[in-house]
DNA sequence: GGCAGCGATACCCGGCCGGTATGGATACCG
DNA sequence: CGGTATCCATACCGGCCGGGTATCGCTGCC
């Protein structure tokens, strides 16, 4: 099986349209028409259901999909992990959520520098799927957060633990209760909704966000209440409350590198990260 | 990168040497210098570095064949399970080291077998190296023993912990004394090595063995003392004694299974194997 | 029933993969 | 010190296969 292979049924698998995937990858229909079909060949397995207007996965379609999406990720991580190992100056990329675990990485940024034989460290802020540059070799390490990052297939160490509040405008009826369950918050017809790793927003009534930015701009015009690690008392603005949420998940923050990772670099930083736990 | 240039250069890479390389993989010598020129080109990394008598790997060179085994097996394992996801009756496939933890296995085959929903069975007895069949796909979940096997990249759950003991003839000079330390073993000329991962030997003294029966046939024969978790003591022969060796690492059973399965029959197994620790 | 959308088929072309032959460099040996 | 064996690179060729265009056949849908 062939990289080129896979990524021309994920493309397929993913837009469940011929006519559409070959225009992503950049080829004319027929091609890929035959490639799925050799592939399907090769394996001796259904891989879609096509009738002549609709094309749906198969099981096993359905398990290499999943794998092939794994196996991409592995391919773009091995081609940057060579190149940055080819480059001369070595340095970390350390990928967390714009605007959360500020103090702890600052923290950690100022005590890594300070060790004997500390590289460069590079950041990489993301929105969401913060482990996503992890799984395709953008970044060396990451802060992630239990539960709501998926931490499958990495190596994780714990920092901390945290519960959550509610971050609501002052003047907002649940404002003044306190402490917060969260079945008071969830039926909330402005709670914030996050995107999934797709990409996509679960079905429901409040603001659909994508940044910690946005988000604090919609719960400062009121049309927006989130659940969020306690972290976030921390600098809330003016007219900007949070209330204790006591049955909330506890949050986990995490640090987690991909397997198998040997650079002396990485073990320092997880080391001085643990280190003030 | 195309997994054909992923294989040739693991080749190359392993080998250290083109013409080998190519016999292995069943081409000429001189297609494959090509394909590795122009891997290098498309990376825009150097690989090897080829003194017309001499082949050696770069730092990247040393990255891309970690990165590369890693996805050759995951590619290995994306067909495997692709097939077997097309296969009408769903089975699991259970690695274990042969001859060791046989009573875990007995009973936790026994205890799934009765579960509601059940599916087949399939034993996939290993000499060494339990953990690569689940690398490559061709196991579901296996017994590992840490620190022994490696677990990296997988997800475990711990089944029990052991000591260890060194079994040796009743006549041989330690027999007698208990308890041992490490010290009075890890010098014995006998001590018993077993194969790397690589499938090659540590240097040393002592008798190399692949198995259990074969080390148990030269500690008959007084030409192998083992280090070796308590349930060795079980059904030992005659004449063969197990001495507790205070200092040894703990040994944990653990049951691990690749990270993302979201097999119901996996799930069934390992809340199984979990219930009864 | 006509039409639009979509996947499959047919056929052609060019690039690349693999082959053989050979060159050039280096270590080893007499 | 020259000969030789070893080993990787280069040169060149042929066949296969991946990608293109044109077109057909099927299926919902107005």
């Amino acid at each position: 099986m062939e990289t080129r292979e896979l990524r021309y049924f994920v493309a397929v698998a993913e837009e469940l349209n011929f006519g559409r995937a070959a225009e992503r990858l950049g080829i004319a229909q027929p091609p890929l028409s035959r490639a799925i079909a050799q592939l399907e060949h090769r394996l001796g397995v259904e891989l879609l259901t096509r009738t002549s207007r609709r094309v749906s996965l198969t099981d096993a379609g359905e398990v290499l999909l999943e794998e092939g999406r794994a196996i991409l990720g592995a391919v773009a991580a091995a081609e940057r992990r060579t190149r940055a190992a080819a480059a001369d100056r070595p340095s970390l990329v350390v990928a967390a959520k714009a605007g959360s675990s500020g103090e702890v990485l600052a923290k950690l940024l100022d005590a890594y520098a300070n060790e004997p034989g500390a590289v460069t460290v590079e950041l990489l802020l993301c929105e969401s799927n913060t482990h996503v540059p992890l799984l395709d070799g953008r970044a060396d390490v990451a802060l992630l957060h239990e539960p709501y990052d998926p931490t499958t297939g990495l190596d994780v160490e714990v920092l901390g633990t945290e519960g959550q509040v509610a971050v609501m405008q002052a003047a907002h009826p649940l404002a003044g209760r306190s402490p917060l369950r969260m079945a008071d918050v969830s039926d909330l017809p402005e709670l914030a909704r996050w995107p999934r790793s797709d990409g996509t927003y679960p079905d429901g009534a409040g603001a659909a966000v994508r940044n910690l930015t946005q988000l604090f701009q919609l719960i400062e015009l009121g049309r927006a209440v989130a659940v969020l690690p306690e972290v976030a008392r921390n600098g809330l603005a003016e007219g900007l409350v949070a209330v204790p949420v006591v049955d909330a998940p506890q949050v986990t923050t995490v640090i987690a590198w991909p397997p198998h990772s040997r650079s002396r670099a990485l073990a320092d930083l997880v080391r001085v990260a643990t280190g003030f736990s």
